[in-house]
DNA sequence: CTGTTAGCGCTTTCAA
DNA sequence: TTGAAAGCGCTAACAG
């Protein structure tokens, strides 16, 4: 459906420029740039005269221009390159980096990578022609390397969630084992023997990380991995639904599950609601979602904190812009337990 | 907790120029512009020999530097502000916007506005001062006049969500009005004439549409519409859930809640369950959210489709860049009613 | 098919 | 305090 309204949108008007500005107000072209950037050394008449014209004239600096120019290069702006931007974890870590760098007068490109190693070089090489200050990056492929030259060249780069391979960089991560392990421990607790890992495809460094967590606790435990109940690569709902499903059938199904991503929690939740089981079977997901706490039993998970890492690499990568060439640096942000119900169901006595 | 690396991170490098690549592979500056814009007419010789050079040197053009020189001034860069980047609503919109975007070689900038007219105006200077060719926004003022000189300049500038005020541009619209009034129909389809309405602030023209659709619904249902079960600005969670708690308690409180936004809903959904009245009070909320399906009952809701929106908001301001000057027209992308259990419990007998 | 010259809008450098 | 000239990296317009 469609309405349209009356006359056609053409464009009527080149842009203004400084040196429109300039004849405008009847000053130097040097005059206009001292104006515009607060450089001082005007007198305050000009500057009124400036300012005048610049509103008249609806006058807006060209930053692609003057960075051109500018000594230092500088663009003000960074990118930010994210597994997808409309999944929780991303997009609150892409608003935590948005407050980092608004306040500072730079916007951020922000793009997806969807695990795609490819699609991350041609956007790395998109945001490289665009010339941005800054990269923040949660890398899909396990070879960062092609952005050396970038690096030399000044662009400073942080890596989110997962660490860069081949590249000397800052990057900010999560404790995606000890946090994994914490999970497991947390069900071993109430008595727990058989639990079952679910997660996504095994090439993802974070998911092979929080198996290591899984198979660590479990070995402290004494109990044995089985791979009868470990599943990889069940990163979408639907297809983690259908895998827990039939694990459940099984003659010696867990008693509990560890899912170690976000999607894969949810097809979990959903096969243990359709199958009855949602108060039988005790569940600890890796990734906190809006809305854990309002199912029934509410979901215990170990959370991330997204917000604090997005905001610890944009400082990152801004105090790198500002010159900081200290080594790069390795941070971590801590999961923590949320105890809401699904992970205290204690296993059953038999 | 952090770990420091060795050898610090220090720039040596200038970038290298067409100039350098020419120098290098032997030819002028401008065989080297033909070869990177693939225009044609160079020999396969000094193709191979400036890609070579181009090679050797990691050369990347710069899109701000040629887009100073060239003639359409185009950037391939397009703004996206919305209520909050880190919202499942905008990020699946700008999500949609991307995947238009990319594939066109266009980079997106975004950013949110947080319902901040102030924030508005400053960040769509900012993108204008980056000379991005298209603009999508979701205004948060009242007043987008301020947009004129861009659009008269040659911006395409698209409005999502809400219309502009006072500036003539496309826009892409949810049926607000018409799906609440489906939502406050269902309800008392089922028997329900107390039908509460918890809505975001009326300042917001998206919530004022939907108070509308309830308020016309009930008025051809012929029920009255009564202000004590009627609240305006409760749009976040913990304020829904007190105000819905208070609503409950009432001597001749509501049998069903129309929630008209997102954080009201769950926050609804929040009190409900605190008070164990979610099989007893009917639910019906505006605009869809994951996990909606798992709550028991689950929430029926009317969803939109940001997707659709974005996908479609997308396409027009690129169709605007590449010349069409049409009149400006609003596309209306409809709701959808999804019943998943809380929005058919019928009213009490009594 | 290849190259030269000028200039996009701005900042730098230097002179008045 | 003000301004003129040069040039950032690139493409347009024109020659050869």
């Amino acid at each position: 459906m469609s309405a349209t309204s009356d006359d056609p949108i053409v464009p009527d008007r080149r842009r203004p420029t400084m040196r429109d500005v300039a004849a405008r107000a009847g000053v130097s072209l040097k005059t206009v740039s001292r104006v515009v950037n607060d450089e001082g050394g005007v007198s305050a008449e000009l500057v009124a005269r400036v300012r005048r014209a610049i509103e008249e004239l609806d006058f807006r600096p060209n930053v692609g221009a003057s960075s051109l120019r500018r000594a230092d290069g500088k663009t003000a702006t960074v990118g930010l390159l994210l597994e997808d931007v409309a999944n929780p974890f991303s997009s609150a870590l892409h608003r935590a980096v948005e407050d980092v760098a608004l306040p500072r007068g730079v916007m951020v490109f922000s793009a997806s990578l969807d695990e795609d190693p490819h699609r991350e070089r041609e956007l790395a090489r998109a945001l490289s022609a665009r010339r941005v200050d800054g990269l923040i990056i949660a890398p899909a492929g396990d070879d960062q390397s092609y952005l050396e030259s970038e690096l030399r060249s000044g662009m400073a780069i942080v890596c989110v969630d997962r660490e860069a391979r081949n590249l000397k960089v800052d990057s900010v991560l999560t404790t995606n084992a000890s946090g994994a392990a914490e999970a497991v421990r947390h069900l071993a607790s109430t008595g727990h023997r058989r639990i079952a890992f679910l997660g996504d495809h095994p090439s993802i460094v974070t998911a092979q990380q929080r198996y290591q967590g899984y198979c660590d606790a479990l070995q402290t435990l004494r109990i044995p991995v089985d791979q009868a109940i470990v599943a990889h690569d069940v990163g979408q709902i639907d297809l983690a639904e259908r895998t827990v499903t039939a694990l459940l059938v099984r003659p010696d199904a867990p008693t509990a599950l560890f899912t170690a991503q976000n999607m894969v929690t949810i097809g979990a939740a959903r096969a243990l609601r359709r199958l009855g089981l949602e108060r039988s079977i005790a569940m600890v997901g890796f990734d906190d979602f809006l809305l854990a706490d309002l199912l029934s039993p509410g979901l215990t998970v170990v959370a991330q904190d997204p917000v604090a890492i997005g905001r610890t690499a944009a400082t990152i990568v801004f105090d790198r812009i500002a010159g900081d060439t200290s080594p790069a640096a390795t941070h971590i942000v801590p999961t923590r337990l949320v105890r809401r119900g699904s992970g205290e169901i204690p296993a059953p006595i038999d």
